[in-house]
DNA sequence: GTGAAAGCGCTAACAG
DNA sequence: CTGTTAGCGCTTTCAC
């Protein structure tokens, strides 16, 4: 391995002034900068980041910590988006991406003293669980961090407006003429889930339509096919049917189409269904699914300047919401 | 930050006595050992990963590259599963996951640098693009390495068995009385597109069908549905159409499907299609996917499995393949 | 403009 | 069993 002093030596000036060239600073003549850059080219040169962090304190390194819901993993359509954004601008200003988790090398530890041991400079939680002490214990850190889907006095998030996409899908189910709408949730105990809900709730509200608590319907908080599924199957065994149903995200969308099906019944000439996410295959199902999108991408990109500009300094806490939008497809149908 | 100094100026024993008992040295009393580690955790000690890194000259990182196709970026199913199973097995045997990338704080600089920048142990090439100078430059290295999806005579690679998944594909549609069968390729020069496409013709041969060039549609190397879109649109385009296509993975057998009804035509009644891959999707598409499943979770771990051993090193040369499975739904149909 | 010296937190010989 | 010493590669005062 090439170090600084190999250059100082090869060049005959100090390890002090080729560190210098490195770093950017102005107090070193052309002359000898051009020698240094040019001898460290010839060896082959390469920075090394661990002792760079050791004295300056800083690791360039952001954790990226998602508690998974029960095992499904990065898998959901979400987190490549929201990962995608995010490590397009981390990387674009010098940071590096790791993966933070609970365990390391399968000792339980929690997620702050795996920062800690790695002396990540921010942190990025994709998907926080209120419910894990691990993570209020990180909360309660000094590190620089930044939520999604989640409200904080203390650090700043960012998120879909949630409760906007919850309303106006409400209001285009009523806009065609339903009445009794039904609701998917994805988890009241979930940021996003109780969200959506509320938007559900304030449109049936505005609109004069009672909510009918057994029209909410509830799975496991994991945004799944299968919770849908199983939600879905409650609701159609209802007395009296809802007309339309909006689910809190593609997936549960997908499975509440298999149990209507199930059902013999038809979607949407039977019961209207949109959904939340706008996922790649939405538009490529039978019916295309009418849907709430939210720009993960862009969600992620955000997030990564707003911890950036934390890491950097700043000090103040935002809260930015990103707004849905409505697409309409072929799973949702007028109502006579 | 609570340094090993300060446990040992607690403790009255020296800096090397601390660092023992956090390596698992057996020669350290146990009373001692009680005392020190009582003391870290009443100070509330976190070891310094970098600092330890610097002298060992072990980071306990592995670094992870895909070479993205043209922004597509991470959000491709494959590299859910692949990145699941990787960071499951490497998470528990204290490995840390970082993303390796071309271009480092703006600055082009390539993944070697990067690697050596971070010192990883070790690094997974989820997406080899032999064409990209940088990864060469990688290929050449002393780096431990695990490639997905590639051959080397020098590397271990780990890949899904592409050539038996095609000739299993094309006997099934076969079997179903299809003489007619055309293929919807990844990309030829790509090595899980160009096993597929031999599997294709091995099979073909096998059966005595001759293979008709024009049967053979490739689009860019990305396997989106947009590809497999426009690669149907030009075998649709033929004079004498397939009965059957096996695309080489289920985004472009969405694609085509796309193509084949805008053209007025049914699947499976008019062309039946499988695919490759076994997306989340699949069942849930109209008509559900028939297609070729491969264990993407399976393909991550044993690649940790892997990597780690040659990182702990083991010099032996692994080149593993992992079968296939047929996946029978509803997109293909016995021909008459 | 340039360099000497000290130190970041930890581990690895090597003594004792 | 325990401690001394010497670095790992880099940056940071502070002098010159």
């Amino acid at each position: 391995m090439i170090t600084i002093y190999d250059i100082a030596r090869k060049t005959g000036f100090s390890p002090t002034t080729v560190s210098k060239v490195f770093n950017g600073y102005t107090d070193v003549s052309q002359k000898t900068r051009r020698i240094i850059l040019d001898t460290a080219a010839e060896l082959g040169y390469v920075p090394n980041a661990n002792a760079r962090s050791l004295t300056t304190k800083r690791s360039w390194t952001i954790g990226m910590l998602f508690i998974e819901p029960a095992g499904s993993g990065i898998r959901h359509p979400y987190f490549g988006g929201v990962i995608d954004g995010f490590k397009k601008v981390a990387t674009s200003k010098g940071y590096d991406l790791m993966f933070i988790s609970k365990d390391i090398g399968g000792r339980k530890s929690g997620y702050l003293e795996h920062c800690k041991i790695r002396g990540v400079d921010g942190i990025i939680v994709i998907l926080p669980d209120n419910a894990d002490p691990y993570f209020h214990e990180l909360m309660d850190s000094s590190i620089p961090m930044v939520m999604l889907d989640q409200y904080s006095a203390t650090h700043s998030t960012i998120s879909s407006d949630n409760i906007q996409g919850g309303v106006m899908a409400v209001e285009y189910l009523y806009s065609l003429g339903h009445r009794r709408i039904a609701h998917i949730s994805g988890g009241l105990d979930t940021f996003a889930g109780e969200k959506r809900h509320e938007g559900y709730k304030m449109a049936l509200n505005k609109l004069g339509i009672p909510l009918n608590p057994e029209y909410v319907a509830e799975g496991p908080a994991d945004y799944s096919v299968e919770s849908g599924y199983w939600a879905m199957r409650k609701v159609l065994g209802l007395e009296e049917l809802p007309t339309a149903v909006f689910a809190a995200g593609d997936n549960l969308a997908v499975g509440a189409i298999q149990a209507i099906r199930e059902q013999g019944l038809r979607v949407p000439e039977d019961i209207s269904i949109i959904g939340f996410d706008d996922i790649e295959m939405a538009q490529f199902l039978t019916p295309a699914l009418t849907t709430i999108r939210q720009d993960t991408y862009l969600l992620g990109s955000r997030a990564a300047d707003m911890l950036i500009s934390t890491i950097e300094g700043a000090h103040t806490v935002q809260d930015e919401i990103l707004s849905t939008e409505l697409i309409v497809r072929d799973s949702c149908q007028r109502q006579a």
